[in-house]
DNA sequence: TACAAGTAGTTGAATCTTCAACTTCTCGGT
DNA sequence: ACCGAGAAGTTGAAGATTCAACTACTTGTA
């Protein structure tokens, strides 16, 4: 798609430079993803996998709610929910119902999933570092940090288009 | 996971900033790429679906060969050919064999496919401003750029970890 | 306290993606 | 000219994700 004239009546163009950075942003996201997916791969985990057992690992107890845990590892209730089903074939993790809360549920880490992310960590770490971190200067680091904390505010806040 | 010890004999933990870097981009690729879904939902599209048909419609005769438009749209020829049989089943594209390597053929945009992204354009540049550059200053538009194209370079020429 | 509206979580079906196998063809070397 | 390695593309099955419907429960309000 590119446009013939520069501005419409519904709405502005990207700019070359705009366009520009837009896709290198969405190019490099993919990449990342991907390169992180499949260095994963060699644990059985996917890279949304390792953030759910991230989230737990990290929890008080290492256990969260089944929203909390869907809303910071970014994905559907519904996903989580099914996600959770397989882990806890996998014996990763458990469900526990709650008790304040007789609609709620917990999923709980087993130890034998903090040792699935304990064997899985430190390849991640190198993963990371290889197919991101490493290529950032020191300041391009904090500004990355600065700018992507602000978008995300932003887009925590906006559901609506 | 925690790490107790900042070092260690594998590999190097990530430091608080370096964390707060990474997932600060984690967070914002996914919740934009999310976002940017659900925009395009209206046009059934989905995201990855638009950038076939964005990649098509910017090649020379809307029509390109299936594994460079897989390498553009970064996912698997598997699953490029897949959608390819969705999008023709739709009526957006076509194909079309290689008249000189027997062994290729070419995905060719219609005229309906180009209305279909023509339809989705205008509302997926708002989506972009508004999830994402829209919160940018020019100057971080320029960082991201510069930044993402460098990172985007070194993971092009990696395959391994 | 009773009720309507909303929240938490799950489920099954439809859709999408991955994975490995497979066919067909090209290309470089001999 | 032939052969073997590798590239282009597709396929079907297995697994993952989405979507909408559903149950069960909580909460605010009258």
């Amino acid at each position: 798609m590119t446009s013939k004239n520069a501005t419409s009546l519904s709405a502005r163009w990207l700019t070359p430079s705009e366009l520009e950075a837009w896709r290198s942003f969405i190019v490099v996201s993919r990449r990342v993803w991907e390169a992180l997916d499949g260095d994963l791969a060699g644990h059985d985990l996917s890279l949304s996998d390792y953030e759910i057992l991230a989230h737990l690992s990290e929890a008080p107890d290492r256990m969260m709610r089944m929203s909390d845990l869907a809303a910071q590892a970014i994905m559907s209730r519904s996903r989580l929910s099914h996600r959770i089903t397989v882990m806890e074939k996998a014996g990763w993790v458990k469900r526990q119902s709650c008790p304040t809360d007789k609609r709620g549920s917990f999923a709980v880490m087993t130890t034998k999933g903090w040792n699935a992310i304990s064997a899985a960590a430190p390849d991640h770490v190198t993963s990371i570092r290889h197919r991101f971190m490493e290529h950032l200067t020191q300041s391009e680091q904090s500004s990355i940090e600065k700018i992507f904390k602000k978008v995300g505010e932003h887009l925590r806040e906006q559901e609506d288009l």
